[in-house]
DNA sequence: TCATAGAAAATTGTCGACAATTAAATGTTG
DNA sequence: CAACATTTAATTGTCGACAATTTTCTATGA
């Protein structure tokens, strides 16, 4: 909530309130749905059934299975015919393959970005610096506020390119599957001290128009966040079943 | 239906007829609406009305309506609460974003075919070239085939990466997008000729393993169909409304 | 004990009806 | 005649019930 300058999800309700800005049951549910995968509260992998959220939601089954369509065509749950759906499990292939998708994405994001973005908006970038900085040195063990904050970092770039069909792929496609795994794999030991002073350059490129350059650092920047969760994963993957191949 | 070696697109259905592995209704009726409107029949921009799909695919509302969502979420139809859906319609900017983003993703395609692409994909690749460039021989004002056969060589690269969230985003999402442009501006003058050397090229640097050749290729050959479709779209309005500076 | 076949339960798919909201039509008034 | 208010119609949103399919449980047999 002290976020709410820097923080343009449009996930408005707190816990499960209704919100008055969104008039139907379908839609309302939808978010609901989204953010308790999001935040682990659905297991990934876990089976979800439409008479147990039915319920758990107070609503009917139709306006359900149209959030749940919703759902899997943003590929957060994954639904087989007669069977029933599953909420997504990333592999570490699939995990790394979404951050060879973004490294292309936010460069060239990066790129528009220091072409097209006003100088409203990169004070907003620079807004969401200081404020993430500032938390960092009070509770630098806090991860939550570091992933949300380093992903509004992210959000506001792809909002930047003023390019429509980015910010669909980038901010409702695929930042759902980064934060559902951002809730399982954090930054870990000085990535987050680095990744500070990756987006203090990636800022510096952009206001000073650097097209080129703002898309190089985005680009090594996600590659290098991309390396640091491989090592989480890995090492997790060995704490839990260290004979294991999988 | 010559194409069926070369078609990877999963419409089964010539017209309207029952596909015995489309389980559900819901299934059935998405699929016929994406193509309806992949095939302009539905116009975009055009109303499109529940009761009047109900009555038209002989199913009620029920998973007619789970349809929209998912062709909602796929960016094929726009709603508005308590108003109703509409085809979308890509302003020539929006058409424009959608080849930046895909110049972006197809050169991450071709880099990643080049490295992993099998020989029997490979095969299948120049096997479709050859397919397209002897239709093109006989019968070149026929543009259909040259669309569908360009759009399967883009598929064939994109599945060749062998990375399933590049498949994802490409095939499901902005393909689909791209072929409803390509109904209305199809090539012109001498970029077909064109886009068969490029396309040749492209194939020649995958095979041999250039990856950096191949991303190179595939962007300027991305961005020249956008020239291309840009022209088209510009000349069109103003054939169209020749004072008009919408 | 294990495997298999059948029955029972649960879940998904589909439908028709009713409520809520919006759009259109009609009538009224200046 | 135009502008506004009211009424009517049409469309969307939601619900509960029933049919179809799958999964689970149980019983029978080798």
């Amino acid at each position: 909530m002290t976020l709410s300058a820097a923080t343009p999800h449009q996930d408005a309700s707190d816990h499960e309130a209704a919100s008055p800005e969104v008039r139907t049951l379908a839609e309302r549910v939808f978010q609901q749905l989204q953010d308790a995968i999001v935040r682990g509260e659905l297991a990934p992998g876990s089976k979800i059934t439409e008479p147990g959220l039915s319920k758990t939601y107070g609503i009917s089954r139709g306006p359900l299975r149209e959030a749940m369509r919703r759902l899997e065509a943003h590929r957060l749950i994954e639904r087989v015919p007669h069977v029933g759906a599953r909420v997504v499990k990333l592999s570490m292939k699939e995990l790394i393959e979404l951050f060879d998708v973004r490294e292309a994405l936010e460069s060239m994001a990066a790129r528009l970005a220091a072409e097209h973005m006003s100088a409203d908006e990169i004070q907003g970038l620079r807004d969401v610096l200081a404020l993430h900085e500032g938390q960092s040195d009070l509770k630098r063990g806090e991860a939550y506020y570091q992933r949300e904050g380093d992903l509004d970092f992210h959000y506001r770039i792809v909002q930047g390119s003023h390019n429509k069909m980015l910010m669909n792929l980038l901010c409702d496609d695929l930042y759902y599957l980064v934060r559902l795994y951002r809730t399982q794999f954090s930054a870990s030991g000085a990535r987050p001290q680095r990744a500070f002073v990756e987006h203090h350059r990636i800022v510096d490129a952009i206001e000073a128009g650097d097209a080129e350059l703002a898309e190089l650092l985005m680009r090594r920047h996600v590659s290098a966040s991309r390396t640091n969760v491989a090592d989480r994963y890995a090492t997790i993957l060995e704490q839990q079943s260290p004979t294991s191949t999988d």
